[in-house]
DNA sequence: ATATATCGCTACGAAAAAAGTAGCAAGAAA
DNA sequence: TTTCTTGCTACTTTTTTCGTAGCGATATAT
């Protein structure tokens, strides 16, 4: 439950997701989330890296092997959300 | 990335892990999610049941179709999770 | 050296979300 | 009728997030 603590917050997500392409500058990142602000980007990325799902390498920010390891449970869910949101009105993302 | 912006929302993955036992009662979920205020649950469950992941059922709450498949991709979270919880100190899971 | 640009990040006020507590209306049971 | 439980709303306080501005450090160019 401790899992879906972390994960549950804002953008915590989508920080996971984006960084799965490889290493990212902070302001790639902000980008590339539709403009997080860097409050609490920064706040995501300090949590994740003390849980050692995040690290800091040579291009900038990067998931750890662990946090790869997420990733490849998180996969899935790509392709199971385009049929999802195939099944929605368009309204219903918005709530 | 709608998807992670649903279900990256206080609670949500709670309640949907919580409801692959079965169906619950309102305040049934609410008491085994540590008692999260019945506003946001509420709220949850309505979000939950518009975007068809929730519906009502004969024993209150209940995972759709579509429901249960998600949780398929959610559970091996629960296993990755025990892990994970393993390799930090204890402190890190609250921050 | 000076100017320019990009980087990670902090500060700060405003807005939104969640927590926490109390309690109501409806239905079932006694 | 009284008593319970259930789903849920109301309301206030606390926490989180947003949005913008901008600093200090490093790099690159002039």
């Amino acid at each position: 439950m401790a899992l879906f603590d972390l994960l549950g917050r804002s953008w915590a997500l989508g920080v996971v997701w984006q960084l799965s392409n490889g290493g990212m500058t902070f302001r790639q990142i902000q980008e590339s989330c539709e403009k997080v602000s860097p409050t609490v980007l920064n706040r995501r990325l300090k949590e994740l890296t003390t849980s050692g799902i995040v690290e800091r390498g040579a291009s900038g920010y990067q998931l750890t092997a662990t946090g790869l390891e997420l990733f490849g449970i998180l996969k899935p869910f790509g392709t199971w959300s385009t049929k999802w949101a195939e099944s929605l009105p368009k309204d219903d993302l918005h709530e």
